[in-house]
RNA sequence: GGCGGCGUAGCCAAGUGGCCAAGGCGGAGGUCUGCAAAACCUCUAUUCAGCGGUUCGAAUCCGCUCGCCGCCUCCA
């Protein structure tokens, strides 16, 4: 099917009757509509991490955040193709690899693999593509190449410099002006520089550290180089979105928009979205500070669905206070949605459950599916989308009741749970199950007990019950009573 | 100093001109239960940092004041 023109003025995607998503745009400060700039087809590049430690919740946050942007923008319909780069040549890379006497390569491969498995437990998908920055030297020398051609860039002594002057739009992402930029210059010098605000594109390398030939000797890329030839690889010289935390709006962002433009003479990405920091204390988390809280040593205290249910709760453009009670306050919270899920899953074991008149819920879940959409196609509203998730279970609960009162079917209770689920899975939540079952002896060991304490009850022996109630808190199972008989849940610590 | 942002209930957090100011945690009471647990129901901000102004109408717009934070340097 060809692209058909939009007559009437409508927006340009040409795909009839899909709902505007607004996002802010950094480069407009304002909340703007999104079309892709090709039909279905959403391009995204957003700044990775640096690979020379363990991820932190700023980290954690700033990919749940693109992560569900990335899945709503799939989940309304659009193809995504999302790029992520690692950062893995940089000073504090070599620095810490030879602290430890090891290749460079050695501990971006390390940080890389930490990486990944903890983006992996919070149930972060991976990228179409997770470039890294060592595999692209070539395109980084050929961009500065061009740089050098259309004389925006220079070279001095094996270093490669872009010559900010040169590039007229200067500033226009991050709202600073040159001669401000100027006056505040704080960093030594260069005299090298045709000017203080040039920024380095390759620079000689020293010995003892990683090198790569170029035109210019050998050397290693500049930070900002490698995001603009990656993304300019992978998604083309324009392209829809690029992403990152709010932190790289100046210097990084803007040097990006200068070098791509000034090499490419065309528009780089259209929308340029930013996620806010995470705080610790009212202060900045950073490495640099050494007041971060590692996702590694986070996810072995709490569940994933709670440490994502934390990080969505705030909007992504707001600043976010990092403080463990929240994430007791969102696993608290989250058992609510798994008491649901734990009865869907016993209504389902015991059969077709019966269809029949739903009292309105199903009318109800719809309109709350609305509330749950709309908002996310507002800015990313995840804190707006999450109380509508939670009025659904409130939806639901109060029909349990009735189901298990006999007044009403089981059947439209398991279809809802499904919309629960299914919106849940937009915001990346109830994908995995919450807890694993208990070891096979430890299963058995409980279920003598419940039947134990069952025969007790039976016998009206409160206090032989109460104490094989109390065994079994201590193996991890908390029990239940319902008129269905006992019920005991898995939740150890 | 320049640029940007924030201040909403005990805590967290949506809402940015007009139904009763979402939702979560916590708290109080109730239903259910042998007692619990879980769930459900009700209540928990006449008020949105403060003071002025615009408007028929403002948490939402404008001005000022106070307090806090980020960027301007490597950083998600």
């Amino acid at each position: 099917m060809a692209v058909r023109p939009s007559p009437g003025g409508s927006e340009g995607g040409g795909v009839p009757d899909r709902p505007v998503i607004r996002i802010y745009n950094t480069l407009t400060r304002s909340k703007d509509p999104f079309t892709p700039l090709a039909g279905d087809t959403v391009r995204m590049y957003v700044c990775g991490v640096t690979v020379y430690d363990r991820a932190h919740v700023g980290h954690a946050r700033s990919a749940v955040v693109f992560d569900v942007i990335r899945r709503h923008l799939a989940f309304r319909g659009y193809q995504v193709r999302f790029v992520k780069n690692f950062t893995d040549v940089d000073d504090k890379i070599i620095r810490r690899a030879n602290d430890e006497g090891v290749p460079a390569s050695a501990i971006s491969a390390r940080y890389i693999e930490e990486y990944r498995k903890d983006m992996a437990t919070l149930g972060v998908r991976p990228a179409d593509e997770e470039p890294k920055a060592t595999d692209h030297v070539p395109r980084m020398i050929g961009l500065i190449q061009r740089l050098l051609k259309v004389g925006m860039a220079y070279e001095a002594g094996g270093d490669v410099f872009f010559e900010v002057r040169k590039f007229p739009r200067y500033g226009k992402l991050s709202g600073k002006h040159l001669s401000e930029l100027l006056a505040g210059v704080r960093v030594e010098v260069d005299e090298r520089k045709h000017d203080p605000l040039d920024f380095v594109l390759w620079k000689a390398s020293k010995p003892g550290e990683p090198s790569w030939p170029s035109p210019w000797g050998p050397g290693r890329p500049g930070w900002h180089i490698e995001c603009s030839a990656m993304a300019i690889h992978y998604l083309g010289e324009s392209f829809d979105i690029h992403g990152g935390g709010e932190d790289l709006i100046f210097p990084h962002h803007e040097n990006e928009i200068a070098q791509s433009e000034g090499a490419t003479g065309r528009p780089f990405a259209r929308f340029w979205v930013h996620n806010g920091l995470a705080n610790l204390g009212s202060q900045k988390m950073s490495k640099s500070l050494g007041n971060t809280q590692t996702i590694h040593d986070l996810a072995r205290r709490h569940p994933p669905d709670a440490l994502r249910l934390y990080l969505l709760g705030t909007h992504y453009r707001h600043p976010l206070d990092f403080a463990e009670a929240r994430i007791e306050d969102a696993e608290r919270s989250l058992e609510r949605f798994d008491v649901l899920f734990e009865t869907a899953g016993r209504l389902a074991a015991r059969g077709a459950p019966a269809p029949g008149a739903d009292g309105g819920l199903l009318e109800a879940l719809a309109e709350l599916r609305t509330r749950v959409e709309t908002a996310l196609d507002d800015d990313f509203n995840t804190p707006r989308a999450l109380a509508a998730l939670f009025e659904m279970a409130s939806a639901l609960h109060a029909y349990r009741e009735a189901t298990d009162r006999g007044e009403r079917p089981g059947g439209p209770f398991l279809v809802g749970v499904g919309e629960l689920l299914a919106l849940g899975g937009v915001l990346g939540l109830f994908e995995k199950p919450r807890d694993a079952a208990p070891p096979p002896e430890v299963l058995a060991r409980i279920e003598a007990l419940v039947r134990a304490r069952d025969q007790a009850r039976a016998r009206r022996d409160w206090k032989a019950a109460d104490q094989l109630r109390g065994e079994l808190q201590a193996l991890g199972a908390t029990t239940e009573d319902t008129p269905q008989g006992t019920r005991w849940k898995w939740a150890p610590r």
